[in-house]
RNA sequence: GCUCAGAUGGUGGAACUGGUAGACACGCAGGACUUAAAAUCCUGUUCCCGUAAACGGAGUGCGGGUUCGAUUCCCGCUCUGAGUACCA
């Protein structure tokens, strides 16, 4: 028979399935491993070509690792709560669930015809209630807990409370918030449960608090940083303001420092490394006091630090007012000649002098009109205002003016900056827009234009630091500042605690009821809290999120919490559950996270390097914390699939003068001179950039009476490279292409493509190349009349030798994740044997278990075809590599002269050096280039190259 | 601006530790088979000089360097992509 791809593949998933060919065992000798894709959403517009291309090369690394001996694990779900069902179900009232449901089954069927060896007894869904109770179980745990800075880990939050009620607050070194009180054990013990729980709240993992938060009006939510991009909603692209709300956040703040070193210990690429490392942004310097010189009119409150602020001094108490600066650079305070406030700063309006109050005024209402964009693109032009107050200068007692500007942040460090213009580009050029003094503090310091931040040199007009360097000036200025009670070392991070809450319906609840206005966790045995029905998927009148709508919705006759989790909860930790997917009593066994531990290679997208990949890090770090799992780390292993973008094709249209377009389309080479417009063609009817003139008439009514003007007979169209996507009709459907070749050429040509980790475009003409591959393989096994024949003769040393060849070679290229080389080695492969009219059994049979992991279908036919029982090729013993069918007698030494390869000489692989150089100057080819003039030098490397130098 | 990644034929890409640059494929050109088409097979295909071949020259973004020898290592630059951004 000729090459059936289609009977053959739908044959063999169909074994697949009825056997559970791929079901991984729990208990086993092999050593496990555990290959991880990133579960997809399951959006409705089903996968296109780029979505499958990770999950092919994890594929194909799982089942390499079956063949090699590997217990492996290598499952696949759904992450299926999110926001595109539910803006589905507000425009259309369909229950999000049956959308879901709907496009998990596209999924799936797209899923299974690439045929996957996933193991789908273990499958999980995101929004299924099994699932979801035990993300509330998390959730519950961290709200249960609080994180202990000496023991740098997770406690239970009764211990906390054992505590209190014996010391007091006394001793407790905690990630808590800002303002928390201080009390004996017996001011604890006298506090009312409510006012004991209001004060835990500052503790918990978990915790609600007021807080500024990314709200997106068009979606009725709030956002994290990641889901925010320059001011819009990463999703839909809506507009973010900042607003201020009850908020559940998550502590992971607490974790900054464990997730910065754990980066060190796990091997992921360096650029997804540097991202988080960069989003968790820990600077080390110290936090400074000012005194503000003149009493302002009004007193200010008690300070109120900024969100997230998890560990900072509160210098203000008892001491009068002052504030507080975060520097990098405590070496340079001599160079202080004024102090910056963002205008949200809470102390700008009691700083403001009368005199000074029109123009505060004025500016903070500039500032606040100016988008978060425009404020970017305005980053170089300066802008600023004097409150007409002063602080004084811990070390120096210098006098300095205190300015707002709004290149100070409000959001970072402490929202106020001490100006050194001599060392801080923006200082400088604030300091030069203002007049305001510039002062050179290091003797090799160049101010002449801009500032210079040079760490080398000696001190000057810097007091007792004078003449010492940057290293001692740094340690003596943090050294001063603690002695005289003005400031400390402090480390301070870019990273916020993540807002946990979204105003959406189509999320898991939060298992918190509300009694007195503070939360309570609702019994463990009630879990799941299961997503009520609601008439309508929006917030309410009131701007209540759509759970409120729910009737009859409370706990004992408490109200439930109204928010729903962000999407990333049931992601951080969604690979556990794979590890016993049906567990009851836990989200896993223990002796299922005993066996399986972590996952060994996760494979998917960079996009996710500060959401989910960080996410997870912190729950996994937390869930080691409590003794729920054993690794600290989760993914020992990523790659990232370089993203597939498409490849767009254009036809050109002749506009006429009057600027309209005619039915006229002219051939890409020829459009100059004519005035044309570009318009996006359907890639699907373009072959190697030649339209298909039948199929565009059909494309677009319009385009029935279309005329071309062609060059050599053929309409050429224009490319570029773009997103994919339906509006530029350039999305190629995975579907399309197993139809016409089958999902072994898909797979292999996914693979051929480029390597895995780079970023290309999609473009289907070579898949040609890979479908005669297949053929030509399946040719081999076969006689000119399509009858199955297979020789078994012994094999010859030329045969022996391309086998081993590619034994060593798909090892090699697998184990360094090089995809693309092994389907172009198969084809070498392949070539070489139907040259030598190889169909030898000890061949083929051993050549088929090889290239099972990529044309998995194609191969298990051909082992049955071959004798062996059917559907066990999966978990055959990868054939061995024996060195000794590549040894060589002889080699053809590449002799170059000075470095350039002139000729090739076969020549005895036991001759040494000195007998391989006589052998080549002996040559009479290569004494007609010598012009009988004797080699300057000679260079033999064996078995490698002789060079002769003239 | 900063950080990271990258730049090789008409195209996708290969060359793993410095050792024959362009493997493998696509495309293109020519040919065989065929009434024809499809399929299949064969030959050629980095560029320049040259009638083809032989021979010769240039050549891995640009400019230098190290080396017997550099796509690979070092220095400087250009461009492309990604991330990030008044982060004090």
């Amino acid at each position: 028979m000729d090459y059936q791809f289609k009977d053959i593949e739908k044959k063999w998933q169909q074994f697949w399935a009825d056997h559970q060919t791929f079901k991984a065992e729990d208990k086993t000798a092999k050593p496990k491993y555990y290959v991880l894709d990133m579960f997809p959403y399951p959006s409705g517009a089903g996968l296109h070509v780029g979505h499958p291309l990770g999950y092919i090369a994890s594929d194909i690394f799982a089942r390499y690792k079956r063949l090699k001996g590997f217990n492996v694990l290598h499952p696949m779900g759904y992450d299926s709560f999110g926001l595109p069902a539910e803006q589905y179900a507000i425009q259309t009232g369909q229950h999000p669930a049956i959308t879901t449901e709907t496009n998990i089954a596209t999924y799936r069927r797209q899923l299974d015809q690439i045929g996957f060896s996933f193991d789908w007894s273990r499958e999980v869904r995101t929004s299924s209630p099994d699932y979801y109770k035990w993300t509330q179980w998390i959730f519950m745990q961290l709200f249960n807990s609080w994180y202990n800075k000496d023991a740098d880990k997770a406690e239970a939050i009764t211990k906390l409370v054992e505590h209190f009620e014996q010391n007091g607050s006394a001793g407790i070194n905690a990630v808590c918030d800002d303002e928390i009180s201080r009390f004996t054990s017996n001011e604890w013990n006298a506090k009312s449960p409510n006012e004991q729980q209001s004060e835990l709240l500052k503790y918990r993992l978990t915790y609600l608090r007021e807080s500024t938060v990314n709200w997106c009006p068009a979606l009725g939510t709030v956002l994290a940083n990641d889901e925010v991009k320059d001011g819009f909603s990463e999703r839909g692209g809506f507009p973010v303001e900042q607003k201020k709300m009850m908020q559940w956040s998550m502590r992971i703040t607490a974790y900054a420092d464990r997730l910065l070193k754990g980066l060190d210990t796990i091997d992921w690429p360096e650029p997804l490394k540097e991202m988080q490392r960069n989003w968790i942004g820990k600077s080390v310097g110290a936090s400074v006091r000012f005194t503000i010189e003149a009493s302002p009119k009004s007193s200010p409150k008690e300070r109120t630090l900024k969100n997230g602020e998890a560990n900072s001094l509160s210098f203000g108490e008892g001491r009068g007012e002052a504030i507080e600066v975060f520097t990098t650079r405590a070496d340079t305070i001599f160079g202080t000649t004024f102090l910056v406030l963002a205008p949200e700063h809470e102390l700008v309006a009691p700083l403001t002098t009368p005199e000074q109050k029109g123009a505060i005024d004025a500016y903070i209402a500039q500032a606040k009109k100016k988008s978060e964009l425009e404020r970017m693109a305005d980053a170089k032009t300066v802008s600023g205002a004097f409150t007409g107050s002063f602080a004084i200068n811990p070390v120096s007692g210098e006098k300095v003016q205190i300015w707002i500007a709004d290149y100070v942040l409000a959001g970072y460090g402490t929202g106020a900056v001490m100006a050194v213009p001599s060392g801080d580009q923006r200082d400088y050029l604030f300091a030069k827009h203002y007049h305001l003094p510039i002062i050179p503090i290091i003797d090799i310091q160049n101010i002449e234009t801009e500032a210079d931040p040079t760490k080398e040199g000696h001190y000057i007009n810097s007091g007792f630091i004078n003449g010492l360097t940057y290293k001692e000036a740094t340690a003596a200025v943090v050294a001063k500042l603690e002695e005289i009670g003005a400031g400390k070392a402090k480390v301070n991070f870019r990273m916020r605690d993540a807002i946990f809450g979204r105003q959406r319906y189509w999320g898991e609840p939060v298992p918190v009821y509300f009694k007195d206005g503070l939360p309570y966790l609702i019994d463990e045995k009630d879990l799941p809290l299961v997503l009520p029905e609601v008439d309508k998927y929006l917030p309410t009148e009131s701007g209540e999120p759509p759970l409120a709508r729910a009737t009859g919705w409370n706990y004992n006759g408490l109200p439930y919490e109204h928010s729903t989790m962000p999407g990333w909860a049931g992601s951080s930790w969604y690979w556990y559950r794979y590890m016993d997917a049906h567990n009851d009593t836990a989200f896993a066994s223990e002796e299922a996270i005993e066996y399986w531990k972590d996952v060994d290679l996760y494979i998917g997208g960079s996009e996710h390097a500060t959401g989910h990949l960080l996410y997870s890090r912190f729950w996994n770090k937390f869930l080691k914390d409590i003794g729920k799992v054993v690794e600290e780390e989760p993914f020992k292993k990523l790659i990232n699939q370089g993203m597939i973008q498409g490849r767009s094709n254009f036809v050109y249209r002749l506009v006429d003068e009057l600027g309209r377009g005619t039915n006229t389309f002219i051939s890409h080479g020829l459009i100059k001179g004519y005035h044309t417009v570009p318009l996006h063609v359907d890639v699907n009817i373009v072959d190697n950039e030649i339209l298909n003139l039948e199929k565009f008439k059909k494309f677009r009514p319009d385009f029935a009476d279309a005329e071309f003007i062609l060059e050599n007979g053929k309409y050429v169209c224009g490319v570029e490279v773009e997103k994919m996507s339906k509006s530029k009709f350039n999305v190629v459907n995975p579907d399309d292409l197993i139809e016409r070749y089958g999902a072994d050429t898909l797979r292999m040509y996914e693979m051929f493509l480029g390597p895995l980790e780079q970023s290309k475009p999609w473009n289907t003409n070579g898949i040609e190349g890979v479908f005669k591959f297949l053929r030509k393989f399946w040719r081999m096994f076969h006689n000119d009349a399509w009858d199955f024949r297979v020789s078994g003769d012994e094999p010859t040393k030329a045969e022996l030798k391309s086998l081993h060849k590619i034994i060593r070679k798909v090892e090699e290229d697998v184990e360094r994740f090089s995809f693309n080389t092994s389907v172009s080695s198969f084809m070498i492969a392949v070539n070489e044997l139907t040259d030598l009219k190889c169909n030898k059994r000890a061949i083929l049979q051993e050549l088929v278990i090889v290239l099972s992991p990529y044309a998995p279908h194609i191969c298990e036919e051909l082992w049955t075809l071959l004798g062996n029982e059917a559907g066990t090729l999966s978990y055959t013993p990868y054939p061995k590599f024996n060195p000794a069918y590549m040894v060589e007698d002889e080699y053809a030494y590449p002799i170059s002269i000075n470095g350039k390869t002139k000729m090739n000489l076969n020549i005895s692989l036991s001759l040494d050096p000195s007998a391989i150089e006589a052998f080549v100057l002996a040559n009479a080819d290569v004494q007609k280039y010598l012009d009988h003039k004797a080699p300057k030098k000679m260079i033999v490397v064996k078995g490698r190259i002789v060079n002769i130098v003239l």
